[in-house]
DNA sequence: GAGTGGATTTCGCAT
DNA sequence: ATGCGAAGTCCACTC
């Protein structure tokens, strides 16, 4: 039985045995490293150019690609998956276009020293999962409203009013509609005057009094001012907790079942 | 005089010899590459769990640390430059854990099989430059007003009103008073009224008429119509037009200078 | 140190 | 295909 080989490396290569290395891997849907010094121009949204320096250029299966200069936790220059490339040389330097379509983008790197390739054939099924997001805060508060305040009896989520969508949208203990807008992280003017938007909206359509609660971890400085002004009311409310709520009512509902 | 080593690689090291490689690229401020069958773990503003797969590890020498899987433009878990590291071995994994400060979170990495450590040591001086942003827009419409319209003189830009900032304020031909919102993309319903609201602050405060302009290379669907009933103006205009225009007056201003 | 807005944002989801 | 908003957004800039 043939061993797998998730790794082939050229260390210094000469141009042309780093064409054939970069041509092989992204015909065959490897991802492939490449380290050396080289320049960018990109053209397309915008335009950008790129002096040269070492960096590294990583080129993933799905043709997505990045340019990683040595500082930074962003790529200089990048193209999303779904690009065509054009590999050459040319007058000692390696040529690797990548052209995106819709939008119309082109980026084209230039290596003129190549330290490095490797060619990669990564095999990752893993999931990715993530936790404590605006979407987990919405389960939370549906599924157990009292964590904004007791006797709030939620009628629908994402609700479409006129200028967008509607959080969660209930009845409180006295009856009155209630409009939630939730924030994962601290709340700015902006969420309140969100908030202020569709609460209005509902108030020209339904014809009567609504309120509105703005759901964050925290809020900005200013916007204390504003809320009063604008009539809104604020409940604090960390996105882990709306995990932990989650968590815990999964583990009920296992516990029912058995 | 000894030969610059811009890379060192070592495949399929053991564990405790990738320890060694990956312990003194971290300390040494080298761009540490790992290549090997890994799970990450995160947890901070989220968290996140990501199971085994085989992905790309990126130390930067600013101390950056990205996790690519095989596919996605995007790393899949990361942490921004400035992170303190610990990393061991146990039970035969290599554990990289990656700190942040403020906010406080941590990303772990567990490495159980390793194909690939590379460490760099790369120089990169090389300017990036970005043309056709927002800015460039700004730059171009102060400079040569008339891409907006004939006889518009621009008094301020960034100019500080209640809601926020004006891109662009200045004086039509008639003598009124005109606020400009540009947007580098195509404008949405978002960007309408937010000049909608410049322009009632603005109203309110100068106590006089004001007249509204978005300027873009294109508005979205729906938003003619609420320009219509908001009062606002429509001016298209291609971001890159904008650079050919600032190219061309930084060629005249040469050409005078000479 | 916090707030604000832009980004070649990307990505996903709904229309 | 287009629109809309979230993101562990990050980043730069201002106050």
């Amino acid at each position: 039985m043939s061993h797998r080989r998730p790794v082939v490396v050229h260390k210094n290569p000469t141009i042309d045995e780093a064409l054939g290395a970069v041509k092989a891997a992204i015909s065959g849907q490897k991802t492939l490293i490449v380290a050396g010094n080289c320049w960018v121009d990109y053209s397309g949204r915008a335009r950008s150019t790129l002096e040269p320096g070492e960096r590294i250029l990583i080129v993933k299966e799905d043709h997505s690609v990045l340019v990683h200069r040595p500082k930074g936790y962003e790529p200089v220059n990048w193209q999303p998956s779904g690009c065509i490339f054009h590999t050459r040389t040319k007058n000692g330097t390696l040529v690797l276009r990548a052209i995106r379509r819709k939008p119309r983008e082109t980026m084209t790197v230039f290596f003129d020293r190549i330290y490095l390739v490797s060619v990669f054939n990564l095999i990752d099924k893993g999931q990715f999962s993530l936790y404590a997001s605006e979407e987990d805060m919405q389960k939370a508060i549906l599924l157990q409203p009292s964590v904004v305040e007791e006797g709030l009896r939620p009628i629908t989520y994402e609700k479409k009013v006129e200028p967008g969508f509607i959080d969660v949208y209930g009845i409180d203990k006295d009856g009155k509609m209630v409009v939630i807008e939730i924030k994962r992280r601290i709340a700015g003017k902006e969420a309140a005057l969100q908030l202020a938007k569709y609460m209005e909206s509902l108030k020209s359509t339904a014809n009567r009094e609504v309120r509105g609660i703005l759901v964050a971890p925290q809020i900005a400085k200013g916007v204390q001012s504003l809320l009063v002004t604008l009539g809104l009311d604020f409940r604090r409310l960390d996105p882990r907790k709306c995990t932990e709520i989650l968590r815990e009512i999964e583990t009920k509902k296992l516990a029912d079942f058995f």
